[in-house]
DNA sequence: TCAAGGTATGGTATCGTTAACAAGTCCGTC
DNA sequence: GACGGACTTGTTAACGATACCATACCTTGA
């Protein structure tokens, strides 16, 4: 049927032992027989097979990586980062999505562990019980990302949604407005979300502020239709709110645009800020206030990570989560990023960013 | 070190022939039984080694993909529902970014066929001559989607690029516009982009109207800023332009950022209509006009069609790229969405949807 | 009571590759 | 001219699971 090593090595005069040595970096095999192998097998149609390749090596070159959807920009550059750091060392990333679902979560990480991942990285700190002990038994190194959890599992690479969320209230509070919404999804679904919704409740209520004014849509992602719906119902019930923080910059579009749609100035009667730095922040007129949490740079740290871990700690540290016994903690510390839809008269020639507020802002 | 089903059968006072069972779900084994072991397996942190598995049975469960990009809503769609319907069929995706370049499409293809795939689905109909080759003689069913190939390789879920253009240059004459410029990206890249161009210019010459006015930007993804930058240039230098149309929706929404800055209505001085019907084309002030291609659908069909051909042509069809001999075209007609953008006197509740156009249109 | 058939379990070989070790070849050097 | 070392190639066994076949036991019906 399908060529196998042992056809090719029939073919070309070799043993087996050679045209495996040709199909690898480091064998030590001479180029001419090298090629002579490789003109062989494309002649025969060859294709290695890593699932035997795997078996045997016991190296299966892959990390599995886990996040909540493939359709949001901020996953997607984490894990474009990611990617260009693992392929860099030679391995690949194995990509698996949740749907912000952590049973669906549990379920990919145990089928994805049967396929004898090298690492496994995975979005938030929370996880069901079950899912936390394949991870820990897992004996590979395991990196949450995107959060600080409060149980650390194996490696960090991450940032307190809470605090940067605390950090817009900030912001807002210090631009003078006072009756300020929050517009989130369903918090039992989205942890980095409800994270997001508890930071803003605390500043609010450490500032002496009315911190019920909250809108909570459906299950995430929240989307921008979503946004939309929740300010027209924010308009509806709570006319008198003077600024909304939404908990991603697409729902914020939305509601930027509900308010457009009824002749509602932003940021005249109305400021609007965001969480993610999403392109369409930038781009949107007027520009959106947010955070960036530098998705790409979470991303790099977590490859970098791994990549140190898997050279350096070959062998040790099994049944840990860790791959080596030492817990890292890498901190990504988010951006507040000021533009026209919290204060246009103050910020006209565009963004200006601000340094990170202490946990206390 | 890490347990095996040997372990496993010891522990638990069986063969290993009788852990597989309890493992499989068509298996012969009493409940027993069954229990009992996966409660040692429990006990003793055993996880199934699919690699092993996978060599032995010589089935990986997987469907590869290759999508140029995670971060585009339409392929996320089409991915979404792919994965829903392999997953149904108990088996699993394994995802791939092309980033838009043939060349590291070809790579991944590569590698994906090494790991023994079930079937492989590649986004567009246009690769090098050495991916045909590998995608042709891989012995699995080949889908291209998002697309109708020239010369297909195996079996095709898709639509024309240039009809479904054409189709908009026809509501846009049909308005009455006559100056209509077009943005899009490098089109060595995006040959879906490409194709799209190459239909506006077709459609607008056989109208008799000047097919000249094509703004180029960079590579692909066409993104919102990269929209605003090309509508800024073409405001300088074409100042007289009526009406434009982008490659796809996130540019079409750049575009009609900048001339809100500018000062320029949208519709009233110029039209903008985009392609792919992200939610943002719904959800703008003015809204979108665009074509909605169904990603969804085409993502579904194309699971359904691969399922139904891994069940019924099981071990047939070897060498030829479809699996079974019979190539399959599905075509998922793309719609026209007529939205404010376009002309907001004419439709001022929502959105109206057209038949598909003729394709001499 | 016994044959026939079904169910549950075990033994052995094997999937395609690579690790580990062995051995042959070629070269320069003293 | 013999020898050490570098380089290249070959032999054998094993990775961890499952396909295939064999067998023991249990049920059923004449």
């Amino acid at each position: 049927m399908k060529p196998t090593m042992k056809d090719v090595a029939r073919a070309a005069g070799v043993s087996v032992m050679t045209v495996s040595r040709a199909f690898r970096r480091d064998a030590s095999i001479s180029a001419t027989t090298r090629d002579r192998i490789r003109a062989v097998a494309d002649e025969l149609g060859y294709v290695l097979d890593s699932v035997a390749s795997n078996l045997r090596s016991q190296r299966s070159g892959f990390v599995a990586v886990v996040i909540p959807s493939i359709n949001n920009a901020n996953f997607a550059d984490t894990v474009g980062a990611l990617t260009t750091e693992i392929e860099a060392a030679g391995m690949e990333v194995l990509l698996g999505r949740s749907n912000y679902d952590m049973a669906e979560e549990e379920r990919l990480i145990g089928q994805l562990l049967r396929r004898q991942p090298e690492a496994l990285v995975v979005t938030g700190g929370r996880h069901t019980d079950r899912a936390r002990q394949m991870l820990a038994g897992a004996g590979i190194p395991v990196v949450e990302t995107w959060d600080e959890p409060a149980r650390p599992i194996g490696h960090t690479v991450g940032f307190s949604n809470a605090a940067a969320a605390a950090m817009m209230v900030g912001h807002l509070a210090e631009r003078g407005y006072r009756r300020i919404a929050f517009i989130g999804g369903d918090s039992s679904f989205d942890t980095r979300g409800a994270d997001r919704r508890r930071g803003f409740v605390a500043a609010m209520e450490a500032r002496g502020l009315d911190a019920s004014r909250l809108i909570t849509v459906g299950p995430p992602p929240v989307s921008m239709r979503e946004g939309a719906a929740a300010m027209a119902m924010l308009l509806d019930t709570l006319p008198d709110t003077e600024a909304v923080m939404a908990v991603a910059d697409p729902a914020a579009f939305g509601a930027m645009m509900e308010c457009a749609r009824r002749g509602i100035s932003v940021p005249g009667d109305m400021a609007i800020a965001g969480f993610g730095n999403f392109e369409i922040a930038a781009v949107a007129e007027p520009s959106l206030t947010t955070i960036d949490p530098f998705p790409a740079r979470i991303g790099a740290e977590t490859g970098a990570l791994i990549v140190r871990r898997l050279r350096d700690g070959a062998g040790d540290g099994l049944g840990d989560g860790l791959g080596d016994g030492v817990p890292t903690l890498i901190r990504v510390e988010p951006q507040l990023v000021v533009r026209a839809s919290t204060g246009a008269d103050i910020f006209p020639d565009g963004a200006i960013t601000s340094p990170w507020l202490p946990r206390s802002a």
